[in-house]
DNA sequence: TGTACATCAGTGAACGCGCGTTCACTGATGTAC
DNA sequence: TGTACATCAGTGAACGCGCGTTCACTGATGTAC
């Protein structure tokens, strides 16, 4: 039976076999090529080889969809920073270097969700909602956070929540100005994680970790 | 004639008036209420109390519309930062400060203006363009870095320009995530400029600039 | 192992809708003489 | 100052299109006996 004439549908499952998943992929990809609104329902449909109305077997309708592509991109996301960060291992300061890179790599790779999961009015229906994933994102953040200040004497150490809120800032705007195709992307000659780290080691030089040149990456003055 | 029966428009001028502004307008405050892509031509129209054809008197199509609302947001965002950094007038530092609440006060303003105009793929036509207005934007904030850099002895200046964009990194990062209607927004206990300009200071304290808790404005770790 | 039945993923045709855009037009405004 | 004409901003009806969604249906899969 593997070998009939609809041998492309996964074998082992049965009709589509994994249709949810590939309207997701169909609609991450409709947006990373088309932007961020121009994606339809009818067109990942068409994109996953099924009819307009099939959709509707996994999806209460078009923004279902949508809030699903944010909901799931965050899962993603969460784990992935979670084991960047590696609970701070070997130490506080490669851990944070990896987590930057996770950050931007997400984005980058996977555009569309990180739009998605972000843009205001994009994902109608997650609007108001807590989605434990995002928290647990910036949970991800905030013990970077605590962990790095953690090396700075009490009396000297800022609000956590306020060194993990600079974090979130500096990763998100190198994410959406230089990672994703946006208009700043092509115009700086350098990669958008040297932009993100070697501004992240000023930050943190700043704070009174890391006294002087870094931990012998790359130099800031370079 | 002015109270004849169409005394809403305006007088002084013939037909509508001020059609082209008026659905700039409309869009910015469709895209405002509705998302980036809640946005159509024809409601434009309607907002502005016009037939749906009526626009094509003053742009070649919907996209030539988007493009507008891009280019002479970069204008007024390129004079508003201009006239914050006023030459860096009365001190660069106080002048900084300015630069950068003038960039929230932009985003939170016009947050249809900027979405528009950061936003990839919203305003297709402007892709590949140079468009001066962006550029001028783009170098008040080189300006500024520049000045700031000054300060220091000459063999310990970093890159202006990477200092720049780590400013730009900021201020966009906090507008989109914090000050535009974002995910982010309501769950923080401070305000988007108290965010920007404590990251700031603990950025120029890291650059050596600013030696100490900053020049008598909000202390950090307050 | 075989048969009868229930389930349910996907079909395909159809719907009403708002959209972007076009077109010939109207009628107010500006201008030449 | 008055008349004839040119200009051009906005009209309103119409078009074709792709969309989101619905519906009764089909036929493959899973299950009870």
């Amino acid at each position: 039976m593997n070998h009939s004439g609809r041998g492309w549908r996964r074998p082992g499952s049965y009709h589509h076999g994994n249709l949810k998943e590939a309207l997701l992929e169909a609609a991450r990809k409709l947006i990373e090529e088309h932007g961020a609104f121009g994606f339809s329902l009818t067109e990942a449909a068409r994109l996953a080889g099924v009819s307009p109305a099939a959709p509707y077997r996994h999806f209460k309708d078009r923004d279902a969809l949508l809030a699903e592509v944010a909901h799931s991109g965050f899962d993603r996301f969460a784990a992935r920073l979670d084991a960047a960060w590696n609970n701070g291992l070997p130490t506080p300061l490669s851990a944070f270097e990896n987590l930057g890179k996770a950050y931007l790599a997400f984005a980058r790779e996977e555009p569309a969700s990180y739009t998605v999961m972000f843009e205001t009015g994009l994902a109608p229906g997650t609007e108001g909602e807590r989605l434990p994933a995002a928290e647990r994102s910036f949970d991800v953040l905030q013990r970077a956070a605590e962990a790095l200040c953690r090396q700075l004497p009490e009396d000297a150490r800022p609000p956590i929540k306020l060194v993990s809120l600079h974090f979130w800032t500096m990763a998100h705007g190198v994410a959406t100005l230089f990672s994703q195709g946006g208009r700043a992307a092509g115009k700086v000659p350098m990669t958008p994680e040297e932009v993100l780290e070697s501004g992240l080691l000023i930050y943190l030089k700043g704070l009174g970790i890391l006294p002087d040149e870094g931990d012998g990456g790359e130099s800031v003055s370079g």
